[in-house]
RNA sequence: UGGGGUAUCGCCAAGCGGUAAGGCACAAGACUUUGACUCUUGCACGCGGUAGUUCGAAUCUACCUACCCCAGCCA
């Protein structure tokens, strides 16, 4: 093992202890997520943490469905989350179910058993439940846990195969009813749940319970360090209590470390709100852009570096925090400003006719590709005397920071001429409807050196396209509580805009972007089916 | 009134007894055919508070304070 690894965090430094205390010649992590809900943000991160802390010290990385509740679990979920670590650029070593180590488990519990450390319990699910003391009072024992080690063999085994009904007996360590920690207060390890696994189909009707099955599952693949989020800091001792009362178990014993999980402001990473949002139609699906999930950044046009560079940047640590979604946006908008290839696109459109060029002329004007790289590529656009800028850049009365278009100012149309606004022309109800502007020959001579640069586009050139603009899902202010969803969602997440691209935009096979003030768009469908165009734009300055 | 954690710039976050890294955000300036990008500069005499140990403390000790997690046969 390489002694020159200087830590970075906490875990890092945890590890190179563990290293020179135990030896350990291999650092093993796993990730392991319940397959109940699609990958977000937050897994990315503890994806990161476990996947790079393996990888900085050599070692490796196995991907465990923690599949130990058959209620919740299914294989589209398994499905997901390997394409979205995929997508990540992680590999795992093995692929692993909890369900496969169900017979391994059932023997460690059997084990346990015959130390005298578990017994079988008749106490229904309320009765222990009142049995089991408060914070601040000591529990009482229950009164099967003293039953003989031959009777609970016995009746575990009938447990096993099948002659109890669901909640009629558990299976429970016998540890302490008194201790101050209540999750050593004799837990249940397996409970009665005569329902199909998705894996195992109808071969069980006994499950084991996460604190048991997760630190043994561990242990049975030799990870060494087992990387989980703050709120299993309490359950620490009773995941060493497994570990150390087990026999028959191999090696080196795992580790629990614990770090913080992610949280951005004004984003709900609860996969509980998400299923919601989903079933009751609020948002197209698991991939849709409002969601925090990694199909949504996918389909936004997110990628998987500038993900893995926010993961980085926010660092490991065990305070609760709450990182501003700036971060996230600035890794994006650094990755895109560098590499993608900009088309132009007027999002929110008001009309210009120039009355100083004529009706039946274009011309075509070379644009940069990107003019962040020396010596991009050029396509060009046409110019005529019809076209199309963004509402945003044309104001009759400046206010003071504005240097775009003004009714009598000067701008220049990118790549192209100097104009001048000379005329703002209104419908019946005085809203624009186009603005008289002509060209300036000769801003030279006139020593014309308008401040600002607008983009545009040729209307008789320009694709109409459909975009949207989203926001936020939750009200401004309102607080996501369980069961609160249809109180708190934002009528207003979604704008439609009938928008416009210039052609060679359509010809872009993937990840057309385009950048102006916090704007980006993306335009995963773009070359789809239907020829529908089809982009949706996001305001990264808004998307709190 | 129990147990487990956390407190360093607006937001993340380094620091591990030798005199406060970095990123995001923000501000000022330079450059610029998108006032974007880029560049340059600025941004904690202060590390939750109060005592103490020490030549020296964000780092050690004691006592406070605030916040988070825990009483599923969920994970």
């Amino acid at each position: 093992m390489d002694s020159n690894i200087v830590a970075s965090n906490f875990i890092e430094q945890a590890i190179i202890e563990d290293i020179k205390e135990k030896g350990l010649k291999k650092i093993v992590t796993r990730f392991p997520p319940e397959p109940n809900g699609y990958t977000h943000i937050g897994h990315a991160k503890a994806i990161c943490i476990d996947f790079l802390t393996a990888e900085k010290f050599k070692g490796y990385t196995n991907l465990r469905m923690d599949d130990t509740n058959p209620n919740k679990e299914s294989e589209v979920y398994v499905k997901a989350l390997m394409e979205d670590i995929k997508w990540l650029g992680f590999k795992w070593k093995n692929l692993t179910y909890a369900s496969d180590y169900y017979e391994f488990l059932y023997n460690c519990a059997i084990d346990l058993i015959e130390q005298g450390k578990a017994f079988v319990c008749d106490l229904s699910a309320e009765e222990v439940s009142s049995m089991r003391g408060t914070l601040t009072e000591p529990g009482k024992e229950s009164p099967y846990r003293n039953r003989s080690i031959e009777e609970n063999l016995k009746l575990f085994k009938e447990m096993r195969a099948g002659k109890y009904a669901d909640g009629e007996k558990t299976l429970r360590a016998k540890i302490d009813m008194s201790h101050p920690n209540i999750n050593m207060r004799d837990p249940v390890i397996y409970r009665i749940l005569h329902v199909k696994h998705f894996r195992q189909g109808d071969k069980w009707c006994i499950y084991p319970m996460y604190d048991f099955a997760h630190p043994l599952s561990d242990a049975y693949e030799q990870v060494t360090h087992s990387l989980c989020s703050l709120e299993f800091e309490d359950h620490r001792p009773l995941y060493n209590w497994f570990v150390d009362n087990c026999r028959i178990l191999p090696g080196v014993k795992p580790r629990q470390i614990e770090f913080a999980r992610l949280n951005i402001d004004g984003t709900v990473m609860s996969k509980r709100y998400m299923h919601e949002l989903v079933q009751k139609g609020y948002v197209d699906g698991w991939d849709d852009p409002r969601l925090p999930t990694l199909s949504g950044f996918r389909r936004k046009g997110y990628t998987p570096s500038a993900i893995r560079e926010f993961c980085t940047r926010i660092g490991v640590a065990k305070s609760n925090s709450i990182v501003q979604p700036h971060i996230l946006e600035a890794c994006i908008r650094e990755e895109l400003n560098k590499n993608a290839v900009r088309v132009v696109a007027v999002l929110d459109p008001i009309k210009i006719n120039i009355t100083n060029y004529p009706a039946n002329k274009t011309e075509k004007i070379a644009i940069s590709n990107n003019p962040t790289i020396e010596n991009s590529k050029k396509h060009n656009i046409l110019f005529s005397n019809e076209l199309y800028i963004e509402r945003e850049d044309f104001m009759i009365e400046p206010t003071n920071k504005f240097f775009r278009l003004t009714l009598n100012g000067y701008v220049r149309l990118m790549g192209a001429y100097i104009i001048k606004c000379d005329e703002v022309v209104k419908d019946k109800d005085g809203n624009i409807d186009h603005l008289n502007c002509s060209i300036v020959y000769d801003a030279k001579e006139q020593n014309i050196k308008p401040k600002g640069t607008i983009h545009w586009l040729s209307r008789n050139e320009a694709v109409k396209i459909k975009t949207r603009k989203f926001h936020s899902l939750l009200k401004e202010g309102e607080v996501y509580e369980s069961g609160m969803v249809d109180k708190i969602i934002n009528p207003n997440s979604m704008e439609e805009h009938i928008s416009f691209i210039e052609p060679f935009a359509l010809k872009q096979k993937s990840n057309l972007q385009f950048i102006r003030n916090g704007y980006y768009i993306e335009d995963s469908r773009l070359s789809k089916k239907d020829d529908r165009v089809f982009l949706e734009t996001v305001s990264l300055k808004d998307s709190k």
